[in-house]
DNA sequence: ATCCCATGTGTACGAGCGTACACAACGGAG
DNA sequence: CTCCGTTGTGTACGCTCGTACACATGGGAT
């Protein structure tokens, strides 16, 4: 049972190999091979722990998605009732747009590789829920969804068309949505 | 002059191939073989009209973009300032969201393509200007684009969750955006 | 101590890719 | 009529891919 050779840091290494190729080379650049040599294992290595390249997406988009979440969770802020949640959330856009464009990208890229692999699709529906969640604690779920909606569009567009992010016009459009401006009532 | 076995006729069956293809296989599955299979066309032709499968590419998303320009065309009301903007979007997305998934996916894939491709940006930021710019008739650039980015935001959650689309939300949250709800004036 | 099998590794194979290149077909110039 | 350059086609090459498979390794059962 687990004893043997048995290395889970070897997995974790391949999984963080993964994402760093991905974020490097885009998903069409993500093979076994190339896992390997990032990954500084044999290419047996790969095949071994991810029989399938889907497996090993599945896999890396988890990552990605804990990795988003400890950037809302470092903020505190968004389950404090008494900030505003669009500036928080345009706020918390604008960190992560701010960073390195690889790990926007690289998380975005496998999110939306969803579109075309199932396999994907619960990982980035539980992102998606996972989120708002998070947000449904200030607000209506239905609100929170259209939340999370926005944010994804518009992070879109600033990786799309290259137009930098503009966080005042993310806070004010994000406030818009929200059903009371300012109105508590959400308590408990 | 551009006689001899000049065939314009060609160089646009094989853009159709390509959308074909890309429908059904994704841009994984997009090869200068595949297209020219796809169009009957001998592998040399694929190559001789689209140095790179950029180009045609490229040629393909604008020709997607026409698509649901056309759409949006034909949608009069859109334009109508007496119609609930946001009811009439709603509609609009479900009705491209409702007709054929496989032109859907088609269209946001090569769109989202754009995140990797900068050859593709420019006809991404295309395709998002000309929807804002129809939008801007009713109602601000800032919230032209807001209406954008939020579409994209919902179509993309609906395409990558699995959610069925829910038109009565889509109309409830993109109506939030316009700054004055239901509030005319905006006349002329 | 010996055997056995789960665990992990390295190499080899067939398939499909982009690309390059040699060749056929056609129409105008001399 | 002959020659030649443009236009389009078909085949062949080198490369990389996923996959399969043969081979080390080392602990547990006997």
């Amino acid at each position: 049972m687990a004893g043997r050779r048995y290395d889970p840091e070897r997995r974790q290494r391949i999984i963080d190999a993964a994402i760093r190729v991905v974020g490097r080379s885009g998903i069409a650049g993500l093979t076994h091979r190339s896992v390997a040599q990032e990954a500084d294992v044999p290419l047996g290595s790969t095949t071994y722990h991810f029989k399938t390249l889907d497996e090993l997406m599945v896999a890396a988009l988890r990552q990605a998605n804990e990795g988003f979440a400890k950037v809302i969770a470092s903020r505190g802020g968004l389950e404090d009732p008494r900030t505003d949640l669009a500036a928080e959330l345009a706020a918390l856009t604008g960190e992560w747009l701010g960073g390195e464009r690889t790990g926007v990208e690289l998380e975005y890229e496998l999110y939306l590789a969803a579109l075309r692999r199932p396999a994907l699709r619960p990982v980035a529906a539980e992102w998606c829920e996972d989120v708002a969640a998070v947000l449904s604690r200030r607000t209506d779920p239905v609100t929170a969804r259209a939340l999370v909606a926005l944010m994804d569009g518009i992070c879109l567009q600033v990786l799309l068309t290259g137009t930098p992010y503009d966080e005042e016009y993310a806070r004010e459009v994000l406030g818009r949505l929200l059903p009371g401006e300012g109105g508590p009532g959400a308590g408990a």
